[in-house]
RNA sequence: GGGAGCUUAGCUCAGUUGGUUUAGAGCAUCUGCCUUACAAGCAGAGGGUCGUUGGUUCGAUUCCAACAGUUCCCA
């Protein structure tokens, strides 16, 4: 007996087991004879706190991760941070600003001195914060996508990229952040649904002075810019118009009237303006029809010189100003009130704008095939599998990726300009020096005639090699970790990021190592407030992930993040479901404490119904395994969480501790304690990748442990073969206990009072073997089987059994009349549908022999059932 | 506008190739209990024509179609 608190105190005994796991090293990973199984973190931003998607990801994969190393396997788990190229700089700039330092007025190095700084300071809080949850990372290989291993790895693949053929530089529509003033990929814009207006505005035609031409717009700020007004060829209403030219009202410039079938005749007017410059579908047309492109907008969103009017001010506010003047002009015919979507930056929250600009672009098609396969063919795999479209749908329309960003801080692109504007791209300066001579000729060339590329990398050009990259070392040559620990083995994210990363990931994999990064990938839900809104800062609605692990346990927060998120599914978060997790750590600390407080005494022999209890509870253990590796196979966490949970709960607590138990002060026998020990040992073994720390605690104080043992160390449980028919029989024991405790409460016969027990047996609903464990948690004092009714007693049915307990008092015969006919009619109803099918030729000649066979085995217990009820009914009449 | 998913108890969700006593769990609700480990607990109870309508089948919550509602992705 081991003297322990009352209370369960989560916090000392988390602070107690991770300083001791760290000590002892188990969380380093290195390659042995083993197999691996290795994760790499999707790695948080290095501008993060720890919110509560972080908890429900990083509790999967230590879920995942400390069940691999149970089972002998080399696990590994890679931490790390990500250098979030726009979020950074954002942030950086804000507090520069807040300083008085404008990011203008500095210089580029002094800059990313700055960052760097930020970084520093910053970027190590959510990984600290990480290990208050319990993360089994390796520390040891804790990786940034900005150190000097991953940065090296970036710009390799970059120019080795180029060299393949795969990266170009164009001139594009990008979408254009104008508070950040980078370009943005398509995935990072946000479209939303938004009330805005259609404005109805007409050109005069060329030549007349009173044909007009009207066209609808969402954005009349852009008509400075309008180089053409398009048809649709088809529309008979515009054919007089074709080969004319009207004029952009207030700048009246001429421009020609087009045709084009991309015009819906439907839509507005059937009359499309076309701003080239501006607008995505504009800027094609204009490719088709050579169209003049006008720039009328400034990189900060200011509209520029070539407007002509409105110069310097803020396109929505040009928007505003510029209403009056095409009012006052003569052209404005209407507006209406008009919904459609618009793209916003992910990062900055601002209206993107579509923009020409120069960017760097790679190529997608050819590297996205094997990527496609690799999912298509189930060699990855996803859970849950409904998120196969979604990848397919996209890699088939797969565009070429826009990795070039307008910032400083990120990685540097390696392509550097000659004097002539020629260029040459290298992984370091010195080579791109060597290059640059050989290209211009120029020996004399030195490196302050070379110009490297202002732009930095999208961030995502670094993660996307992140499964690789991680277990790589300065020295390129040594391979010892990549080729042991790639690939990995599952990867857990969440969806909303399947084309930034997981797609991506993949792609690189099959490029660089030829193979899949990763064999399964758990796509876990979205963390959502109870009103299903998304948790957000600006909303005010997450909870600090540390006050709650400070509340309820970061065993009691795991357990409660698990409990209610299947693969893929939105979790609605409440704190009522922590405080289920904490309501089990505290049952789980107090089915130790009445074990730990039973004195053991050598002399007694062990009692049938403990060896009853414990001999059902191994086969019931076993059955709780095999469920738990059915389901961590399927990635059904939360359904193996459940299974442990119940079995510990229910079966362990509510049934086995209740048998065993001995009286109020009584000792125990050695056997049926060692045994309830070996069987809480497995029942924590099974619990520990949920609740890692107080499975530890409790391990620790049930045997003589070494320095330097611990249950993350030992072994799953492994499952034997299942004993189901010892199973169901207990259960119809558990029916008759249910049974006699339902009669004490309507009867109100107190536990402390034995009662007797009779019974007449029917084909079901008795099993006498467990007569004992009966006997024990029913306090019956004497139990019996007859053959005939037992007149003066309370009575309830197990199956066809029929149960009997005689008490003081009267028999409420009406009550009783009552209760048998509603369970007549119910059973009646029932034989009467089983008859039915029985009775349908078509049935029985067509359905397998087995389910016919199971429809007779019914109709032969109900009849058996109805014959007792009838009977019964009939002694009280 | 195109595509995908979802719709089962008041809420959140299971339901594994169509048949296992006419659907299960947790939470919530209700009723008892301060029963010597646990009131952060225990023992019970009620609650669903499986979105609607058709079809396939001996048999449909399960497969198919249409419709309705809803969510997400893409344009």
């Amino acid at each position: 007996m081991k003297d322990i608190p009352l209370k369960y105190d989560p916090t000392a005994v988390e602070e107690k087991w991770y300083s001791y796991w760290m000590e002892q090293n188990f969380f380093h990973s290195e390659p042995d004879e083993r197999e691996p199984y290795t994760i790499v973190i999707p790695p948080p931003n290095v501008t993060g706190v720890l919110h509560m998607g972080h908890m429900l990801n990083n509790t999967i994969q230590d879920v995942l991760v400390r069940r691999a190393r149970m089972l002998g396997k080399n696990a590994c788990w890679v931490p790390g941070t990500d250098h979030a190229s726009i979020a950074t700089e954002a942030k950086v700039v804000d507090k520069l600003l807040k300083e008085g330092i404008s990011k203008n007025s500095i210089t580029r190095d002094e800059f990313i001195a700055h960052a760097w700084e930020w970084t520093d300071k910053h970027g190590g809080i959510i990984l600290e914060q990480l290990k208050k949850l319990g993360a089994s990372c390796d520390w040891e290989r804790t990786a940034f996508t900005m150190d000097k291993v991953r940065s090296t790895a970036v710009i390799r693949t970059f120019v080795d990229l180029y060299h393949k053929g795969y990266v170009y530089r164009g001139v594009r529509m990008v979408n254009w952040d104008p508070a950040a003033k980078t370009a943005l990929s398509d995935e990072e814009v946000i479209h939303r649904e938004e009330q805005s207006k259609l404005y109805y505005v007409r050109y005069l035609v060329e030549g007349t002075t009173d044909q007009y031409i009207t066209v609808a717009t969402t954005r009349p700020e852009t008509i400075l810019g309008d180089t053409a007004v398009c048809v649709n060829p088809a529309d008979m209403r515009f054919t007089h118009l074709a080969g004319k030219r009207v004029l952009v009202p207030l700048v009246n410039r001429s421009v020609p009237v087009i045709m084009d079938d991309y015009v819906d005749m439907e839509f507005g007017t059937g009359c499309l303006k076309i701003t080239p410059a501006h607008d995505t579908n504009d800027y094609e047309i204009g490719l088709r029809h050579n169209l003049e492109v006008i720039d009328t907008f400034n990189d900060d969103g200011t509209l520029s010189e070539k407007a002509q009017l409105l110069v310097g001010v803020d396109r929505f506010e040009a928007r505003k100003q510029i209403i009056p003047l095409l009012e006052a002009a003569g052209n404005m015919v209407k507006i209406e009130d008009y919904n459609n979507k618009v793209g916003y930056s992910e990062r900055t929250h601002v209206p993107i704008e579509p923009k020409l600009s120069a960017q760097w672009f790679l190529k997608m098609g050819d590297l996205a095939k094997p990527a496609l396969e690799a999912v298509e063919s189930d060699t990855i795999r996803f859970y849950p599998s409904k998120f196969k479209n979604l990848y397919r749908h996209w890699m088939e329309n797969i565009k070429d990726w826009c990795i070039s960003r307008q910032l400083w801080w990120g990685h540097r692109i390696p392509v550097y300009y000659l004097p002539d504007g020629s260029f040459v791209v290298a992984e370091t300066e010195a080579k791109a020096l060597e290059l640059a001579k050989i290209q211009s000729g120029n020996a004399a060339l030195n490196l302050s005639d070379l110009h490297q590329d202002e732009d930095v990398l999208d961030t995502w050009a670094s993660s996307w090699l992140w499964p690789i990259s991680v277990f790589e070392h300065e020295d390129p040559d040594d391979t010892r970790d990549v080729d042991y620990y790639y690939p990995t083995s599952d990867l857990v994210t969440a969806p909303d990021i399947i084309f930034f990363w997981v797609a991506r990931m993949v792609i690189a994999g099959y490029e660089y190592k030829g193979t899949f990064p990763f064999k399964n990938v758990y796509f876990t839900g979205m963390v959502r407030d109870k009103l299903r809104r998304k948790m957000s800062k600006s909303l005010g609605n997450s909870p600090d992930p540390l006050d709650l692990i400070a509340k309820y346990g970061a065993d009691g927060v795991r357990v409660g993040m698990l409990l209610c998120s299947p693969a893929g599914n939105d979790i609605l978060f409440d704190e009522s479901l922590t405080d289920q997790g904490r309501g089990f750590q505290t049952k789980v600390w107090n089915s130790f404490r009445l074990i730990n407080g039973w004195e053991i005494n050598d002399m007694i022999p062990q009692p049938e119904h403990s060896r009853l209890g414990i001999e059902w509870f191994r086969a019931k253990l076993n059955e709780a395994i095999f469920l738990m590796d059915d389901h961590f196979e399927k990635y059904r966490l939360n359904d193996a969480l459940i299974t442990i949970h119940a079995t510990i709960r229910d079966e362990f607590s509510g049934w086995l501790l209740e048998i065993i138990k001995p009286a109020y002060q009584q000792p125990i026998d050695r056997k049926t304690y060692s045994e309830v020990i070996e069987l809480l040992d497995e029942l924590l073994r099974l619990l520990h990748p949920f609740m890692p720390f107080i499975s530890e605690e409790i391990w620790q104080l049930i045997g003589e442990r070494k320095v330097g043992a611990s249950i993350m160390m030992s072994t799953w449980p492994k499952a034997s073969v299942q004993n189901v028919e010892l199973c169901d029989r207990f259960e119809i024991a558990k029916e008759l206990v249910s049974g006699i405790r339902t009669i004490r409460k309507d009867k109100n016969i107190a536990s402390k009072d034995a009662i007797e027990l009779f019974i007449i047996p029917g084909e079901k609903g008795y099993v006498p073997e467990f007569n004992q464990v009966v006997c024990k948690l029913g306090n019956v004092s004497k139990l019996e089987t007859r053959s005939e009714e037992v007149v003066g007693a309370a009575t309830f049915m197990v199956k066809a059994s029929a149960f009997y307990i005689p008490f003081a008092g009267n028999v409420d015969v009406e009550a009783e009349v009552a209760k048998i006919n509603e369970d007549l009619t119910y059973n009646r109803g029932f034989l009467e549908s089983v008859i039915k099918k029985l009775s349908n030729e078509k049935f029985v000649g067509s359905a397998p022999a087995k389910v016919v066979e199971i429809e007779r085995k019914k109709q032969a217990d109900i009849e058996e059932k109805i014959k007792i009820l009838e009977e019964r009914l009939a002694t009280f009449k």
